[in-house]
DNA sequence: CGGCTTTGACCGGCGC
DNA sequence: GCGCCGGTCAAAGCCG
């Protein structure tokens, strides 16, 4: 069944420029899953690639697995200003996962801060933080008002810390699988 | 009781 | 200058 595939199809598309620290998780990759063994289906969010799209972030591309998106341009526009140094420069990284469920557990622990209401999709968009301490990791899910089962998560910044959860436990992966499977 | 979700208000940027 | 819009805050409530 397709219920909870949660399939990256881009895996076919190697991405030319995975070369660069696209993978946010990759600081303490070698602690917990260097191999794919731990982290089930969100062990493959390294294979991501980030392309400088300019606007495509609401662009509900039919088959594009993720959009990466850069604030490089305008992070220049306050010249002249008082800038405090590093201003945003953040990066993020979307991936689309074809799930029936909004919340996936990537092993890190979430706080909701927000919710809005998107424009041209009738699913609210949903912001979440990492609640490790001096983590300010970001992420939005979004789920798309065409494909309903196809939701769109939006990471921003990387961790740099272990993961909390106990994810080693494979076990558990798979029995969360199964929850998402009974929908 | 502590951590998390909910939800409306608030804020800064941007376009008109 | 004003209003829209996307993102965040924070108080209150919920739940394990």
């Amino acid at each position: 069944m397709d219920s909870y595939q949660t399939f990256f199809s881009c895996s076919s598309a190697t991405p030319p420029a995975s070369s660069l620290s696209l993978n946010m998780a990759d600081s303490h990759a070698h602690n917990e899953f260097q191999g794919s063994k731990t982290n089930g289906f969100f062990g493959l969010m390294s294979e991501m690639d980030q392309l400088p799209v300019s606007n495509a972030n609401n662009v509900p591309q039919s088959r594009s697995l993720f959009v990466g998106s850069e604030s490089t341009d305008d992070d220049v526009k306050l010249a002249g200003k008082k800038n405090v140094g590093k201003k945003v420069r953040k990066p993020r990284y979307a991936f689309q996962t074809r799930s029936q469920v909004d919340i996936l557990d990537d092993g890190y622990r979430w706080r909701k801060y927000g919710q809005k209401a998107v424009k041209n999709n009738k699913f609210p968009r949903s912001y979440y933080r990492c609640t490790y301490q001096g983590c300010s990791v970001k992420k939005q899910v979004q789920r798309l008002t065409k494909d309903e089962g196809i939701v769109v998560t939006t990471y921003e910044g990387m961790h740099s810390h272990p993961i909390e959860k106990s994810t080693d436990n494979f076990e558990h992966i798979l029995s969360q699988m199964q929850i998402y499977a009974s929908f």
